[in-house]
DNA sequence: AAGCAGGCTTGCAAAAATGCAAGCAAGCGT
DNA sequence: ACGCTTGCTTGCATTTTTGCAAGCCTGCTT
């Protein structure tokens, strides 16, 4: 015998309740939790107050400077950021055991690789394996691989995290570049004393961003982008002196070296996944595609002359 | 800059998902699944095939003896079930700081007081605040505080869980009753040769169903019911003796006791709560109004002559 | 063998959730 | 002051989810 009186208002916590939950505490306001969760932002703001009513809870403060959490708001952000990892540790393990050739895989790669190499090579791969789904994220920000937001790094970069899967493809080598009107016009004995075309913060060329730092005083940027494509153009009309990676700088005919590949600008391409991932079929089978690939354009990366 | 190639099918996976796949798991019946979750089980069966559809995943084996978790649907489990304690403890946490006198109650209690007291005082308690609603629920098996199946329990024991908070009310006495021609009319030496009226298991008579068990072979039981106020009835009907709690047996003209309430048949009445519910406004009001009107009552309950 | 109970799968209607679009408010730049 | 951008709240149409009901299957009891 089950009895109520006066009804029942109390009813289990919803777990998707919290995801909506803690993405308005990581983002501050509701539009920017709907874009993280991919939703309209007029979804957000009714699921929060009918979690709110439902629950007899406020979690946030609605104030000028946005929503703040309130004390129930940072206790229920605490257990959600927990229980996030609890999903993404059983998402990597169920992915992990896929020996399917099948399934989407996420890859991410600075915009240099991608241009001249990856979206070549992907799409080959794809035509080899009609079942799976490659997306391709372009960007110079470190999408973490153990929060799944991407399967697959290709990284230039001296130290892969420890907590990744990594294969060395080759050494990863930069120069200067100018053209040969531009030298010709503007020969100088310092490097400093040309006009620089430099790629601003958001470009992935982290010994190109390291040394315009430490030269930024005495050189003379005329022009910054975030686009490289841009700065690149720029150098092929005579405005300056650019650094690009050298597979992208050989190739271009109208650009030459201005010095040969310093040493002290040399890093390492790598392939990377999460340890989670290393046994997930379609994972390797990219892997292994990608890097016999990139292997085979070692000479022109490593900025070899005849090339 | 942020490209797809060939779409992308890798979606986050909804919290939510884990809730069918545990209840799934707990129960091996979509069907008792469904009960748990309190749904509709075609709704269950979609959305589990919906679940293992998007994530490409087969947690459940379809076999004749019902739903078989595969490897997958085990870590799938094991993780659901870490997740369902996180969330239990947010919850307790989050109605466990509510200071305000509004929200819901689940209060369980054995048929007898439920009956004979807490109806009448869960009413007048709900008069005095209207804006809290209780949910009583009638049932001789422990709910769980843990998980809050209960925010607040009347137990008869003698040895409340420790992890609960306990408020002593008195002690609760058993003895045997019958009617008064029964008894004129079968008078024996020895309780075990009285024709007796045995509740269930499924009563909450924890002595007498002990009592029961060690008279079985001998004493003849000529009724048995999982309902009280049957047997009640019966007694009342000179067909036999039956044990009740005092403030009951006491209560009903018709019957008078068979013996002075024996001490091995002497618990104790507890109202209980979870340690985090301490401070909650409305589960503290609730049991301060149940232990005193529960210990007005203390003479009836603990037996006392003359009542 | 027939009937019953429990569990499942499927179609359709109803309910709930979501996206689109409009409007409002606040802050910033010209 | 005006225009633009960002963020919010709200009404309505559309989409998705859920419950109801029917039907099928299996195992158990009489």
């Amino acid at each position: 015998m089950q009895a109520s009186v006066f009804g029942s208002r109390g009813c289990p916590m919803q777990w998707n309740d919290l995801t909506v939950v803690l993405a308005i505490c990581r983002a501050g306001t509701l539009s920017g939790a709907a874009r993280a969760l991919n939703l309209n932002h007029s979804t957000v703001f009714r699921r929060l107050n009918a979690i709110e009513e439902k629950m007899g809870v406020r979690f946030f403060e609605r104030l000028q400077q946005g929503y703040v959490m309130t004390e129930a708001g940072e206790a229920a952000m605490r257990a959600a950021e927990r229980i996030d990892e609890e999903v993404l540790g059983l998402s990597r393990e169920l992915v992990g055991k896929d020996l399917r050739l099948q399934g989407s895989i996420r890859v991410t790669a600075p915009e240099g690789l991608s241009i001249h190499f990856l979206g070549t090579h992907i799409g080959q791969f794809c035509r080899l394996h009609p079942d799976i789904h490659v997306d391709l994220v372009v960007t110079s920000s470190d999408l973490r691989l153990s929060r799944r937001e991407a399967d697959l790094a290709v990284r230039v970069t001296s130290h892969p995290p420890d907590t990744s899967l990594g294969r060395h493809i080759c050494r990863f080598r930069f120069c200067m570049y100018a053209s040969r009107a531009y030298l010709k016009k503007n020969f100088h004995g310092k490097l400093e004393d040309y006009d620089w075309l430099m790629p601003d913060d958001g470009i992935d060329w982290l010994p190109a961003s390291i040394w315009r730092k430490e030269l930024r005083p005495q050189a003379r940027v005329v022009m910054s982008s975030d686009n490289t494509l841009v700065l690149v153009n720029a150098a092929k009309n005579d405005l300056g002196v650019i650094p690009l990676p050298c597979f992208w700088g050989d190739s271009e005919k109208k650009l030459v070296r201005v010095i040969d590949p310093p040493d002290e600008l040399t890093l390492d391409l790598w392939l990377l996944t999460h340890q989670d991932l290393r046994h997930t079929a379609r994972v390797r089978a990219l892997m292994t595609f990608l890097h016999e690939a990139l292997q085979q354009q070692k000479d022109l990366i490593e900025g070899v002359p005849g090339k």
